[in-house]
DNA sequence: ATATCTTTTCTACAGAGCGTAGAAGTCGCT
DNA sequence: AGCGACTTCTACGCTCTGTAGAAAAGATAT
């Protein structure tokens, strides 16, 4: 179940928050700021950036046009996919699923569960 | 987010399985053929077993009673809680959580929103 | 073409987590 | 006091992650 290192999350939060694709180096400046706010995120060496895309590429979550001369990376999913399909792989390790979504149920706020209503409603 | 070896998930596995707390050598036989059905799980150490059960404590997956003898451990929560658990922590670590819902929603089977639905309809 | 600059790939290492278990210590009984 | 069962300590190899230098590959300017 590909879990993300600290860093790792960091850039694909990174990437997540731009539909565009970006090279090593601006991801390594926003990496600097990164941090949400103030708070400072570290200057890493850009090899460094390129490790983790590599690694992330390799874990099926990033993809990188490998035409373009710096080459841009990019997000394979949106953030929203990759956290339902998640929590749908975390469901699945349960054999009783419907008591694992009724005990789910109870722990969505009120907003939450609003919304489930209305997207399961209809049927 | 506690994410389990595979040791340790097998281990879980067996507690979660009987509701009665288990010593570390019931635990090594168990392990022992635990794989599903025919497969053979090798015999380990019960020292390995007792490492295991002590980095599962520290998780706060399991808890054991220190005034028995041969200690005896159990699940401190049902395999639905942690399951459900874990995937409300899923849930959160995105910040549009309606948009994540919306996407896991589509991706349960009927049988499972439909017991979404009687769930929150009676909520 | 060649020397140089940029970008990518290779190789490496340290620290954490996990599977694994021997060595050493503690507990309870005879 | 001694023995056997049980628990804790210590340890080691493996994989993953953060980190980056060294080396290779591509682009560029003279």
């Amino acid at each position: 179940m590909a879990t993300l290192g600290e860093l790792e999350r960091t850039v694909m939060d990174l990437l997540w928050g731009t539909q565009e694709a970006m090279t090593a180096n601006t991801l390594r400046d926003a990496l600097a700021l990164a941090p949400e706010g103030t708070a400072e995120g570290k200057e890493l060496a850009v090899t460094t950036v390129l490790t983790v895309l590599s690694r992330l590429e390799k874990k099926g979550l990033v993809e990188r046009e490998r035409d373009t001369r710096p080459h841009r990376y990019r997000a394979v999913t949106s953030r929203e996919d990759h956290t339902a399909e998640l929590m749908h792989e975390v469901l699945v390790t349960a054999p009783d699923r419907e008591a694992v979504l009724a005990r789910f149920i109870g722990s969505v706020s009120e907003s939450e569960a609003r919304t489930l209503r209305r997207l399961l409603g209809s049927n």
